[in-house]
DNA sequence: TACACCTATGTGTAGAATGCACCTACCGGG
DNA sequence: CCCGGTAGGTGCATTCTACACATAGGTGTA
């Protein structure tokens, strides 16, 4: 049982970090993810669990790939082997090209914040001096 | 007018990066503002605002503030000065010092998750061979 | 045959984080 | 007298994600 969700008034420890990934981070995990390979959604999920640690669901990661298809980022066909279950197999778009690369400069931006706050928390900050 | 938010179908373009801030994020930034001195709301928001590019909105500040003191990692007292308003001055507690380490540590292994995304959308990735 | 388990793909739902709009109140200047 | 800046706050809607659960094919095994 989970200490942080029986409270009862309501205690709710956000100032503590979450196994948390950043927001809509996992889009651009799964734009990345296909920049080469085409792949189904297990095999992604897979890796993005065992291999990078982004995200705990598969029900999270069916749902992103669908939301990215309907947006047009990625496109979908199926891959009926005989061996097991049909698999939706993904792949880049033009779109999605260049999603990937909004993202990848959107993440070197949050790169800098993050190094803007470690020069906070490792430096002490001197406070601009109010004109 | 947003152009994402009008669309008939439901389009939410989440593919694309927000200005997204991760997740909690916030919380990490208020903690490590409060590291050295004590700062009264207006004061971090504006910070947070104008050199950090942290939040976009006051409220946000203010309710994630009030938040972290219910929870104890940080301690506000009234200073009333008589030029304009009474302002609310944040201290952090030995719980909010012990929290800002833990999203230190955290925000680590975010940056070094982040390095993992780069080495992927430069480098081509070698899918690991199913066993 | 029954069952457990793995692959593969989803849905329903709830909780949390955030942005936008809006409100109160104090104070100084034109 | 009204405007704008300082200071703090609420209500609401949207969005993201985790958890639980459902479905279905296939394989091994008792």
């Amino acid at each position: 049982m989970k200490s942080t969700t029986d409270e009862p008034h309501g205690k709710s420890d956000a100032g503590l970090p979450p196994r948390g990934t950043p927001k809509n981070y996992l889009m651009a995990w799964l734009l990345v993810m296909l920049k080469d390979l085409d792949l189904h959604g297990y095999e992604i999920m897979k890796e993005l669990r065992e291999n990078f640690a982004v995200v705990s669901d598969p029900g999270t990661v069916y749902r992103a790939l669908r939301q990215l298809e309907r947006d047009g980022y990625i496109a979908s066909r199926w891959d009926s082997q005989e061996q097991g279950p049909a698999r939706r197999v993904y792949a880049l778009t033009d779109a999605g090209t260049a999603a990937l690369e909004l993202w990848s400069g959107a993440l070197e931006q949050y790169r800098k914040n993050l190094d803007a706050f470690f020069s906070l928390y490792t430096g002490s900050w001197i406070k601009p001096p109010k004109k």
